[in-house]
DNA sequence: TTGAAAGCGTTACCAA
DNA sequence: TTGGTAACGCTTTCAA
């Protein structure tokens, strides 16, 4: 039985490290090194001795020790609101593609809507010195950026511009994105129209109403908006309010649903199908916002916004590397993507 | 301005240190250091003293410093086969969660079903010589384990034992899922029942399938179960069954369907629905699999069976931290959690 | 209880 | 091109 890669004199289980490996190969640590990190500053006599070495003990570099002696970090931090949101994860793909290209990976970390645990993997990325942080933030957490920050992190913010802090960031155009999906319905000839979703206080939501407002206001009157609260914006809540619609009567009922999420367009078209004989979209015309998984599979394909998650991710990315390499002459951008339209049986029929 | 925090004299970016804390606090490099672990080891009048510099200057630990040092890191790093399937993440709050309790992080990384990508971070995760490896791993991925076992890094598989390795692993029970499934509906007086789902050689849906049958063998040939194969899992597939269910002559029409996934699930109830006249669960009691959120969201909601998923996460995080901390009793443990059933009104009506 | 000093495994520099 | 050696920032042991 071999002691290597066993225990060391110290009781301490060990692995090869830089100098086994110069060891055995019969040169110095510091032209392991070398060809490990610059390989074309050694011959290639050497480099292959040297490589042989390395396969024969099996060595794995050393990140600590690497991080330690060259000061930097190959690795990305991201520190995700909810990973269970597609529009989340669809932002971490999006950085590691980018990531990849540079050479560099990508760490995730789920902070799960918890203010607590986005403390903690913020704090565990700063310790960790990583090249950079991406943070799809929790809404009005500021003090967890400016303490990164002063910890001589850059980060870079993804759906959230925390107002205050000072940092590049890379948001979706909600407020486009409900112009976009109004102008959608009056082009269809809707003139009858009820944006649904809240609360307001939700910046997005918010802003999906005020595009929405916008486009109808273009119409100069020919075109009517109403407003439909829901306290989230959840299936249940979309079926509440479909409810409430399908109750009215005939001359009451709109030609047109702006629904500010897909669970809640879901909702609404599910109660209407089964409570009324109202057809969907000759009647009512319904469009939704995420292009979640579960409008594109319901009976009548919803039709619906779609975020621009990926590419938000590589834009974010981008700009994280920038400030890494010249952190003199970079200056911080906020960047907006615009959402795309998907239409959809719900709107266009077939 | 102050140069604190700024750059060092070699031009490179700088963050106070233990010597500055030190210096600071008027003590030697060791007494910031036993505050920072051992703060019982030291007086209240030093600790608070020390605690005072450290918040001043703004100090950070060093990780790679920290993990060079002691050999050791707090960290576990967890390499996901595919995050958007919730399945997963729930693996990954489960481990969190009990990473936690014992002051370890997780760290998560999406190979996103590609081999490269997996292969990719459990070398990085090997390179940062992490506490362990969590991984849920791709099917038939020996290679990357085996690598990862060679330099010495711990690991415990999710839902998938990659047969040959050496390792603990923490399984679902598919097999007695699909039997909980097809008893639920026998029990409920069905007799003529569909399992619907593929391919087969796809070892949970084989497995389901297998539980199914056994469930219908106790029976004596009192129940007749028919196997509908589809190419994939999906929506679209389900519809498909749907459809040629629908074309059926009314005696050939099951009275109860098992199907492998909720999404093939909601894909066959919606066709059912929309091109007979049949009524779910009264004619036909549905169940699916996985606990898919289009399951509950459906508008009738369908029964499923529950994937362990938290659980499962935990379980992997605890027998990774009893070979961590004792390396030499540990012998591997195989652990197989059962699912449970959800019963819904697709099965049992309202 | 506190201080001093020896590593930990690399990188980076300078001399050979 | 290669070898030797001083950091990197921390933990840990041993003396004081």
């Amino acid at each position: 039985m071999s002691t290597e890669n066993a225990r060391g004199p110290g009781g301490r289980s060990t692995v090869p490290n830089i100098s086994d490996v110069a060891e055995r190969a019969g040169v110095a640590i510091g032209t392991v090194s070398n060809v490990l990190n610059q390989p074309h500053k050694v011959t290639e006599a050497t480099r292959v001795k040297v490589q042989a070495a390395i396969d024969e003990l099996g060595f794995v570099r050393n990140r600590a020790a690497r991080a330690l002696a060259a000061g930097t970090s190959n690795t990305i931090g991201f520190v995700i609101i909810d990973l269970s949101n597609s529009f989340f994860l669809d932002m971490a793909r999006g950085a590691e593609d980018e990531a990849e290209k540079a050479g560099m990976t990508v760490l995730l970390a789920n902070s799960d809507l918890k203010d607590s645990k986005q403390t903690v993997y913020m704090n565990l990325f700063s310790e960790d010195r990583v090249a950079g942080i991406l943070l799809a933030p929790i809404p009005n957490s500021f003090l967890v950026i400016d303490s990164a920050k002063a910890h001589n992190r850059r980060v870079v913010l993804l759906n959230d511009s925390l107002e205050a802090a000072d940092s590049c960031c890379v948001m979706a155009n909600n407020e486009h994105g409900g112009y976009l999906a109004a102008k959608h319905l009056i082009d269809l000839g809707r003139r009858n129209l009820v944006f649904a979703g809240g609360p307001d206080t939700l910046t997005p939501v918010h802003d999906r109403h005020m595009g929405a407002k916008r486009a109808v206001a273009e119409t100069n009157g020919a075109v009517r908006l109403e407003y439909l609260p829901t306290r989230e914006v959840t299936v249940v809540d979309g079926r509440r309010i479909g409810h409430a619609i399908s109750s009215r009567s005939r001359a009451r009922i709109p030609d047109g649903i702006i629904a500010a999420a897909d669970l809640l367009a879901l909702g609404i078209m599910q109660s209407i199908l089964s409570e009324t004989d109202i057809r969907v979209p000759e009647q009512i015309a319904l469009i939704g916002y995420d292009n979640n998984r579960s409008a594109w599979d319901s009976h009548i394909p919803i039709s619906t916004l779609s975020q621009p998650g990926f590419e938000m991710g590589r834009v974010a990315t981008q700009l994280l590397l920038e400030e890494i390499r010249s952190p003199e002459t970079h200056t911080h951008r906020r960047i907006i993507l615009e959402p795309s339209l998907i239409a959809r049986e719900s709107t266009i029929g077939r």
